[in-house]
DNA sequence: CGAATAGTGTCTTTTAGACAATATGTT
DNA sequence: AACATATTGTCTAAAAGACACTATTCG
């Protein structure tokens, strides 16, 4: 009989702030060793049995201090099987991405970092997180669970002009973001327009999700 | 101390057949029970500390009798974490393809399916190739390994073409399919011609890697 | 008004899609 | 010649990319 490897089950946390204009993604500092008092993604090992949705859940929960009712969605992104990179003993780790509501968060929450420039973490999480913008990157848009997850309910055109900037590393421009965003299924931009900024300058429209 | 979920490495062991004009993959009965003596993708428990890529090669050769050399190359595609899905117990499922070099098979093989039109699989196997068959489609052309692993170094035209149509579900213009390929880096159009088919035809062209 | 931000109209380039017409083999 | 297959040229439509110009709000 083979031993079987351990896995476990790595978050990114993700969440769209409109006041630092980024995606962040949750990280917190690690209570045991190895690597005790480094950031890092929040992880869990995956339970017999267990799903990954709810070991993510688990995870962000457990790890970051996020309540369960703030995790609006969740989704495969890739697995990672260097042998190396737990010193513990080799360990798969599968990686998720997990969208968090901002108006949901509880009091002491994790370390938010922007996608762009994530402190150094422990394990092989900074290659995660490398790893995986790109993935997220072509999701936008595209999938509409993750994109409604990210920015919620309903958002402006700058945001959505922040977040594509975060996640794909340049800024689009607004006319050309906004023929994409009309062609996406369930999103629809409304009659509305949303507060100025304290700076000054022209409103920005509201998109919304229907049905 | 939570016990850990066992890891299967399932394979979509893919080869492009000249004659049947088709992607087929490689499927064969079961050793053991359960679902001893019905058709299964290729499988193992990934071992500790094993790369996922050596597993797949180690179900591809022990499985279906493939020899390691004519593994050309392979990659991850999607995981599967249905808690029922092996009636022994809770498994988590690794999907990853690996295509096979035809010129290099040994004698007695697997049985080679249309991916079109695979027979019915224990476990969740059809569900994974169902699943996986998108992935497949939108990785051609634009993954190289993949794309050159599955047609080999070299290939006509009416080849990609068939490729094609087998993992998109349908047919190319042949004009169109030629502007893409001569968008993929390392691809190039030779002068050649292979050989006409025996009911006659004008003979294709022949395409090849460079570098 | 001027600074700051957002939105619109339009032009260009690229890519995708569709066919008709032509070329080159076999029987 | 009749048939079968492959390739090319070209037309159209859709998508992506890039800017200049206009609109709205705050100080």
């Amino acid at each position: 009989m083979i031993e079987s490897t351990l896995v476990s089950v790595d978050v990114l946390a993700l969440r769209f702030d409109p006041v630092a204009r980024a995606v962040l993604v949750g990280v917190a500092p690690r209570a045991f060793e190895p690597f005790a008092g480094e950031l890092a993604l929040p992880g869990v090992l995956l339970g017999k049995g267990e799903r990954l949705r709810d070991a993510a859940r688990r995870a962000v929960t457990g790890k970051l201090g996020v309540p369960a009712e703030a995790i609006s969605a969740s989704g495969q992104l890739s697995t990672f099987d260097e042998p190396s990179r737990d010193p513990r003993g080799p360990t798969l780790s599968i990686a998720l991405w997990a969208t968090v509501d901002p108006t949901r968060l509880a009091g002491d929450g994790p370390v938010w970092a922007p996608v762009t420039e994530v402190p150094p973490l422990a394990f092989d999480h900074d290659r995660i997180v490398r790893d995986c913008r790109p993935i997220l990157a072509d999701r936008l848009w595209r999938d509409t669970g993750f994109t409604a997850g990210l920015l919620g309910r309903e958002f402006t055109t700058a945001q959505a002009l922040d977040a594509t900037e975060s996640l794909t590393g340049d800024r689009p421009y607004p006319a050309n973001l906004g023929r994409i965003m009309e062609r996406v299924p369930g999103l629809e931009r409304t009659a509305q327009h949303a507060a100025a900024l304290p700076k000054g300058g022209r409103p920005p429209s509201v998109w919304r999700w229907v049905s």
